[in-house]
DNA sequence: TAATGCACGC
DNA sequence: GACGTACGTGCATTAT
């Protein structure tokens, strides 16, 4: 196993830098050390995890001094930077000696170019893999299935401080492309400076793609109908092709490939301890030092005696032999207590892998190694290439073990690829915190500092921290009451999620072409007549030019509406009651939405079409909402279009499978007011449902006080919203604005609406009362949201708190409801051998490729399943389905 | 890159 | 006087 790291240095620095700045590092002499430990830092780390076996820092000139010049200008230019640059090379360079790397440099070429070029040829002289870390994202060009790109974290980048022109002239660049990287415009260079002078950055990003590539836009300028723009391209045509050239990573730079000079060595653990004493790395140092205890102790000791730095007195008396927690920052104090633990590296052989069989076993995967552990003080690791495949297989097959791992879905597809099957008892972390504490994060990292109390820095105690876990998790989730929501709900959902996604769903591509041209021509209308009225040009899609526009330019309110942040608003329900004032404004919200579709949806979806199944896959997210609903994205399919005749358009290109296929929609009917009527026991709004009157249309009956048959559309549309504002928890001043009516009249239809119905208040008021008790709000399968805001002082945060309290049990129970259903689906379709296959999941609705001839046992199924997963007291489920060759046609 | 504003769904 | 309807994801713009 080969595996080449190839590091870019100053987009480390700088990362390192900017990760720093926020709380810069003075040490006791003065020194801003800040960015060298961050790169000291990042390094260690990113050595530490990926665990290559040759390693190279590309630096873009003989010397780093280059950059360092060109920070002496920058700060001449500029006001200094917030706590103003001081990335010492010289440091940074010492470090990366002492770790016994090699810096690749290429006279004239920028490390890119030379981390382009290497990894190129690393890949033809036989390395397993290749691994970039760089902010670049151009190297996404380079990408086979050998070279993966580590993205370095975000940070800030420097502005532009001069011209291409000055910065070639001064530092006589050789390849232009170190103009780039000078000027701090990274990574999304080709897009943002096409380079033509005289024409906009939008409209040369529309242009190269009209023609396809800056070539093809100079060898065809004649074909550009607008004559200024025309001129003005050919006039800088010279300038759009060396902008290209600017952004181009080249693979010819003249450097050697010397693979043994990569390979790499043990650090200078006596030149880095210098590093770290003369720099006042303390904790840094200690980190070291924890690590070598468990790896090798007797460096351990060495790299301890080596300190030539003085203790004080107060650190001489305190035990530092002994480990200790302390909040206070001394000389050798130790962070945090780590695991006591041992990672053996060892290939996982059939004999090895004997060791595991019949015992419980948590396994993790980091990057393309392996982890297993049986017991939290012992991990066993190796590279993928180095384990005994089917010996794995058994014993992840094996029915009567306990897996322990975190982020199920996820280890299931790497199963899926290795051809692997889970069986036996699974524990997923991650869905167990979920369930525990759904708002806060989920990450690893987080659990275990939170729930253990320290966290693990390798993959290897990663996985002995899950043994740790577990049992707390257990407990926690039986304590909670929420063992049977996991167990019936959660856990076997991953399965259903994952064939879902797995499935994805068909595109009629053509069609959604077809549109976005027509829309794209219809908006080109709009802006022009946007344009004429406005009688300047401007970004109608900037809403800060657009608020100069119609507030300072147009006038059309002398009271112009400001956002939260005193910015001129121009959202839509703001230019609604101004929509009369100017006859821009309806184009203008017009022009919106439009553009909101065909850059939403229309262009967007085709480019996320699998070249391998030729299909739409979502992701859909099981642990991010507060409520416990899912969450879908990459593309999100959970919003597409369906209140505007336009938008709705969009789901006729969700098309069935092929001619054997259908399309079935399965939707609750006002399932959230259904459960609240159940909640609240409200006989009148049971009644209203059991009798199968229209629930909103019964509602206005009610509170105007006529009979069902002659209520208005618009008391209907009221009383909607009534209904609607319970769920999320109403105030006069919100209906008011929601249907543009007083106040005082808004208030009056809440008060009719609770007189009405006396058990909804009585619902809306115990909700609060519990919440306020218990701390949390729950769901009818016992899903938690704490609400800790609730006896908060703050009236804002309380209020919000109040609303959640409501909200919560609603949306929630609605979400157990149709996550079970999918789940009784899911298995009732693969008992009966059924073709069908769920396929997507909308909040109240599920969406199915229909194989025609199932079309009755599907309804069947899905109508039963639906209806009885979570069954309401004193209120029937409806579930209404359709069936057509589209999503549209299904509704 | 981060923050903001906006718009789409339920 | 502030606050003002739940839960999400994604795009474009803009400031830094």
């Amino acid at each position: 196993m080969k595996k080449l790291l190839l590091i870019d240095g100053m987009a480390a620095v700088y990362r390192a830098y900017f990760a720093m700045s926020a709380t810069p590092r003075i040490n006791t002499k003065g020194m801003n050390t800040g960015a060298t430990l961050g790169f000291t830092m990042s390094l260690y780390d990113l050595l530490r995890s990926q665990r290559p076996t040759h390693v190279g820092v590309a630096f873009d000139l003989p010397a780093p001094t280059f950059r360092h010049e060109m920070y002496a200008d920058y700060k001449a230019h500029r006001e200094p930077m917030p706590e103003d640059i001081e990335i010492n090379l010289p440091w940074i360079g010492r470090v990366i000696d002492a770790f016994r790397i090699p810096r690749l440099t290429c006279a004239g070429f920028e490390a890119d170019d030379v981390i382009g070029t290497l990894s190129h040829r690393a890949e033809l002289s036989g390395f397993d893999e290749v691994l970039m870390a760089t902010p670049d994202k151009d190297f996404a060009q380079l990408v086979t299935s050998k070279v993966k790109v580590y993205r370095y974290g975000r940070g800030k980048m420097p502005d532009t401080i001069m011209g291409v022109d000055e910065v070639c002239a001064k530092f006589d660049v050789q390849n232009p492309r170190q103009v780039i990287d000078l000027l701090g415009l990274w990574g999304d260079a080709i897009d943002n400076i096409p380079g033509i002078r005289g024409v906009g950055e939008k409209t040369a990003k529309k242009l190269i793609a009209q023609f396809g590539s800056i070539e093809e836009m100079v060898a065809h300028v004649d074909e550009i109908k607008n004559e200024k723009l025309r001129e003005n391209v050919r006039a800088h045509s010279a300038d759009a092709l060396f902008s290209k050239q600017l952004a181009t990573i080249r693979l010819d730079a003249p450097i050697e490939f010397e693979e043994e000079a990569l390979r790499l060595e043990t650090p200078d653990y006596g030149a880095l301890r210098a590093v770290c004493d003369e720099l006042e790395f303390r904790q840094f140092a200690q980190r070291v030092y924890t690590d070598l205890s468990v790896r090798d102790p007797q460096q351990a000791m060495l790299w301890q005696e080596a300190s030539v730095m003085k203790r004080s007195s107060a650190i001489q008396n305190a035990k530092d032999s002994q480990p200790k927690v302390s909040s206070q920052s001394s000389l050798f104090d130790v962070v945090e207590t780590t695991p006591a633990h041992a990672v053996g590296e060892m290939p996982l052989t059939v004999d090895v892998m004997g060791r595991f069989k019949g015992n419980d076993v948590a396994v993790s995967f980091a990057g393309s190694r392996l982890y297993l552990s049986i017991h939290a003080d012992e991990v066993y690791s190796a590279s993928m290439s180095d384990v005994d495949l089917a010996a794995f297989g058994s014993l992840m097959a094996d029915g009567g073990t306990t897996k322990l791992c975190y982020d199920l879905k996820n280890m299931k597809y790497i199963f899926l690829d290795l051809g692997m099957e889970l069986r036996g008892n699974v524990f997923d972390v991650q869905l167990a915190h979920y369930l525990i504490d759904a708002e806060v994060r989920h990450t690893l990292e987080f659990i275990c500092s939170s729930v253990l109390g320290f966290e693990p820095t390798t993959p290897g105690e990663q996985c002995a921290a899950l043994w740790q876990l577990y049992p707390r998790m257990v407990g926690s989730l039986r304590d909670a009451g929420l063992d049977r929501l996991y167990r019936d709900v959660e856990l076997p959902l991953v399965d259903v999620l994952i064939e879902m996604e797995r499935e994805g769903v068909r595109i009629d591509v053509e069609a959604l072409k077809s549109y976005s041209h027509q829309l794209t021509a219809e908006r080109a209308d709009m802006e022009k007549q946007i344009y004429a009225l406005a009688g300047v040009e401007f970004n109608i899609s900037s809403p800060k030019q657009l608020g100069e526009v119609l507030y300072e330019h147009l006038k059309v309110t002398d009271k112009p509406p400001r956002t939260a942040t005193h910015q001129y608003s121009t959202a839509e329900d703001v230019l609604v009651k101004l929509a009369d004032r100017h006859a821009i404004i309806p184009l203008i919200l017009e022009y919106r939405s439009v553009s909101k579709l065909i850059g939403t949806y229309l262009d967007a979806f085709p480019k996320l079409i699998s070249p391998v199944t030729g299909r739409l896959h979502t992701v859909y997210n099981q642990t991010v909402t507060a409520t416990g609903r899912l969450s879908s994205s990459n593309p999100n399919l959970q919003n597409i279009p369906i209140r505007t005749e336009r938008g709705r358009e969009i789901r006729r290109a969700f098309v069935a499978r092929d001619s054997d296929h259908l399309i079935l929609a399965a939707d609750y009917s006002q399932i959230e007011l259904r459960i609240i009527a159940s909640l609240a026991h409200d006989v009148h709004m049971l009644d209203a449902f059991n009798q199968g009157h229209d629930i909103h249309a019964a509602t206005a009956a009610k509170i105007y006080k006529v009979p069902l048959e002659d209520v208005t559309k618009e008391q209907r549309r009221n009383a909607k919203s009534v209904n609607f504002g319970i769920v999320y928890g109403i105030s006069a001043f919100g209906l008011a604005e929601q249907l543009g009516i007083a106040r005082k009249e808004a208030a009056s239809l809440i008060d009719e609406y609770f007189a009405q119905y006396p058990d909804i208040r009585h619902f809306i008021d115990s909700s609060v009362e519990s919440a306020r008790r218990y701390g949390y709000a729950r769901t009818l399968m016992g899903r938690r949201r704490y609400l800790p805001d609730i006896t908060s002082r703050n009236a804002a945060a309380r209020s919000f708190a109040e609303r959640n309290a409501v909200n919560m049990p609603i949306q929630g129970s609605s979400a157990d409801m149709i996550k079970l259903a999918m789940v009784r689906i899911y298995r009732a379709f693969h008992e009966k051998g059924l073709r069908s296959r769920m396929i997507l999941q909308v909040h109240d609705e599920l969406v199915f490729d229909l194989y025609r001839d199932e079309e009755q046992q599907v309804r069947e199924i899905v109508e039963r399943e639906m209806k009885q997963a979570l069954p309401l007291e004193g209120v029937d489920i409806e579930v209404g389905i359709d069936v057509g060759d589209n999503w549209l046609q299904a509704h």
